[in-house]
DNA sequence: TCCTTAGTTCTGAAATATAGAACTATTGAA
DNA sequence: TTCAATAGTTCTATATTTCAGAACTAAGGA
């Protein structure tokens, strides 16, 4: 079985769909990588989130999740050695969506925040 | 077979999480429906919808989706006759999760007018 | 060269969504 | 009152999508 690894397709900015964004954001697991990419103060590889919500992934649903949010156009990838580290695209989001991202984040954040409080 | 037809059941509004409007969000359908009521004057039945993105929808699967963004919190239907008015629970949600969700809503709105003029 | 770590791809099983058919609910007319 | 019409729901079989274990690729050392 022969099978060749593609490389990591990040769509041009002009390519990201609103619909696109919101699939990607429909699973609390990607919503949470998301977040948290989105908040932090460097990249972060893959890894970095094997245990999200307190529950075990398998790395290849993790793999899943992040192909999905790239080819949203959510987040970029680069191979840095043996691993991939992730950055979100805020910039560009913002520029071609508004506020909606930011505004989903935020949103999220502060839901996290007060849920924990609990 | 005996089967009841349960009454609609509306989330209060503490109850609504990011999660699960980012999946009522997630069906192109769904997003369709509720920006169009989000903009509209007044509430519409469900079968205003029956035809969408130009292709018929079987009214089986326009009830699910009017479930799903009734129980994620996004809308509120209410029995007129024999038909079901429909109207967003804005307010509401802006109130509980600021701008998120008309964020999303302009954000679609501008895509689509974009893509009209194409 | 071989080992280790990081992530991807393949694939069958599990979960979800779709849509036709039969149903309920309400109204209005005969 | 019954009957027909309209609007929407529920049931259920099929189709689609997602999940996760196993096998794989890719890069960096020892």
């Amino acid at each position: 079985m022969v099978s060749v690894m593609r490389s990591l397709y990040h769509p041009p900015v002009d390519q990201i769909t609103v619909e696109g964004i919101l699939h990607a954001f429909s699973d609390p697991i990607r919503i949470e990588i998301f977040a948290n990419l989105a908040m932090a103060e460097c990249a972060k590889n893959c890894s970095t989130f094997l245990t999200i919500h307190k529950q075990q992934l398998p790395k290849s649903t993790l793999s899943q999740h992040f192909r999905i949010l790239r080819e949203a156009g959510l987040i970029r990838s680069e191979r840095k050695g043996v691993e991939l580290v992730n950055v979100t695209r805020c910039a560009e989001l913002k520029q071609r969506f508004g506020p909606m991202v930011q505004g989903i984040v935020e949103a999220y954040a502060a839901q996290q925040k007060a849920k924990k409080k609990k």
